[in-house]
DNA sequence: TTGTAGGCGTTATCAC
DNA sequence: GTGATAACGCCTACAA
């Protein structure tokens, strides 16, 4: 059975009362310094230490941060994840890292982290639209929110992300300087509104250069199977001389699916029969296996904004810094 | 400011005691239908639902499971936390996400979950030995710790993993049978047991088939770029006539790296130069770009025996799953 | 510097 | 079926 010494206990083992024991364990209490060296002997001999638990239901901070995810096919995720649960560890705040799915969704997930009285709630890479929230109002009862790598559709929750208007016009300005003039893009079709903003923003940026229509692919998730397969559909539809000449995918690993399907099964060159293009620039879309030119999310930046909204060293408000764009063979 | 209606206002706007409203959120408490009525409609009003902090205080029972996961670089550690964090939640369990590093090692890991009562601590691909413990004894005051995907140094900690013996014998097996006769072995260096008993065992199985060693490979650490440095590495140093045919890594990621350099940098074919094999079966590995001969572990029995065990469906004890060889064209 | 009351929001248990 | 008392282990405030 687990069994805990509690302050108590420890106050009778070193003979004071249980708030000297409480002082001992308080940084920049006023004890003295004989009573405190007595219960750390007492705390160290019975293995005592703070109950964190009783700790946070009297002081209303949990130092528990929830962290909302609901596609784990994009690796890019990975790293993220480490530089964000570091970070929160430096500023003593721990990571619950809850998986938002069919069986589990964005409000079962938002009620459990307000029973469970999170310090803040982070929407990584995930949102939801405002009548989700129902009647439950922002600000009473329910954790502040973020949403990370992602544009916010909810008023009052800010959204922490890369600056995709940029981002894209530099990527179109790239493009365009090489020459391509047939344009393509992918989204994964899940989200509505981020992935056709972009894929709008996308097409604006080419129609300012002339070229109106951006032809739209569309894969069924986020994956590199739903890439190859929404590649292969487009292909073997279109012609060989209608085709578009530099298919901008919605993140790289959309990105290497299609490449796979394009060098492969169509035997066309990248990226001289067609160019491709990703977002994330993850690991291994940098090898020479595929080169894949891509755009690096300001990844660090993102995380110390948003951690310093947590703790309160920042303004919470919606912010987008620039990334930056990493050149390789395939486009 | 957040604050959360209580019990006991609900209580006074229903017109009862606030154990009443306690009941009327207990399932199978003895409570009358009119009652219930009474305080789940001013529950409603008042947006109450039950403090999940002040219930594990008093139940000693936090639902929370501590995760500790000390190497972000595999992208196969990203499908296994999906499906890990779907399970515990399924059995109403959260994951506390921990990362291993510099600033936050195991014992301050350990330390912290202690105090929060998680109800149990996962070592996802990390552990640590038994000394690290010093004096804190296992099953009194420690949450019960189970190691997935790897071997257990702790004694007293079950180990949850794929049968490393018979995916080994498996894929030694098959090289053999393709014809492969100087074998090399690259692991990650950072742990010193299991990457070492990975290789003595592989060196073993070799042996039987009357072959005497294994060239042995190292990377710093387990990602693409070390595994291409250590690949790099070796082909420096070994003349074309004495370089090995096949070369199996610990994982997926040190083989796409190596490949890389092998077939990039030094201009060889695989398999036919220079076949390679990975373990893990990441998705990337599977395209046409690679073709990676790799394993598959049982992550879905591993994660239902693991499950099992936090919950007390199942007894704790240490178990290895076969899984299964995955067939490409890289060996 | 130290001790005391009272409270945080539940649950367990017993009396009515 | 319902109410009440005593924990759970800590913290804040105030008094000594």
């Amino acid at each position: 059975m687990r069994k805990r010494a509690t302050a108590k206990e420890v106050a009778e083992a070193a003979g004071v009362s249980k708030w000297t024991v409480i002082r001992a364990f308080t940084p920049g209490a006023s004890i003295a310094d004989a009573s405190r060296q007595k219960v750390l002997q007492a705390a160290e001999a019975l293995n005592y230490s703070p109950n964190l638990l009783a700790r946070s239901l009297a002081t209303n901070i949990t130092h528990q941060v929830a962290v909302f995810v609901d596609d784990f096919t994009n690796p890019h995720k990975l790293p993220v994840l480490e530089m964000l649960t570091e970070r929160l560890q430096a500023e003593g705040l721990l990571t619950v890292l809850i998986n938002i799915n069919r069986h589990f969704d964005h409000v079962h997930a938002l009620i459990n982290a307000d029973q469970r009285q999170f310090d803040a709630v982070i929407l990584f890479g995930t949102a939801f639209r405002e009548e989700t929230l129902g009647d439950r109002r922002l600000g009473r009862g329910l954790p502040p929110m973020f949403v990370l790598a992602r544009d916010s559709q909810i008023p009052g929750v800010p959204a922490i992300a890369c600056d995709t208007e940029v981002a894209l016009n530099e990527i179109v300005e790239y493009l365009f300087d090489k020459g391509y003039r047939r344009p393509g893009f992918m989204t994964g079709a899940r989200t509505l509104s981020t992935a056709l903003g972009r894929r709008r923003h996308f097409a604006n940026c080419w129609r300012q250069k002339g070229i109106d229509g951006v032809m739209e692919l569309t894969a069924e998730r986020y994956s590199a199977q739903a890439g190859a397969e929404a590649a292969r559909a487009y292909l073997s539809d279109s012609p060989p001389g209608s085709r578009i000449d530099v298919l901008m995918c919605e993140n790289d690993i959309l990105a290497l699916g299609a490449m796979d399907v394009v060098r492969s099964e169509f035997g066309l060159r990248v990226p001289h029969d067609l160019a491709v293009v990703g977002f994330d620039n993850i690991e291994l879309g940098g090898g020479p296996a595929y080169g894949l030119t891509s755009y690096e999310q300001p990844t660090e930046k993102m995380i110390d904004a948003i951690v310093g909204m947590i703790t309160g060293e920042r303004a919470s408000e919606t912010i987008a810094f620039p990334g930056s764009m990493i050149r390789r063979l395939s486009a």
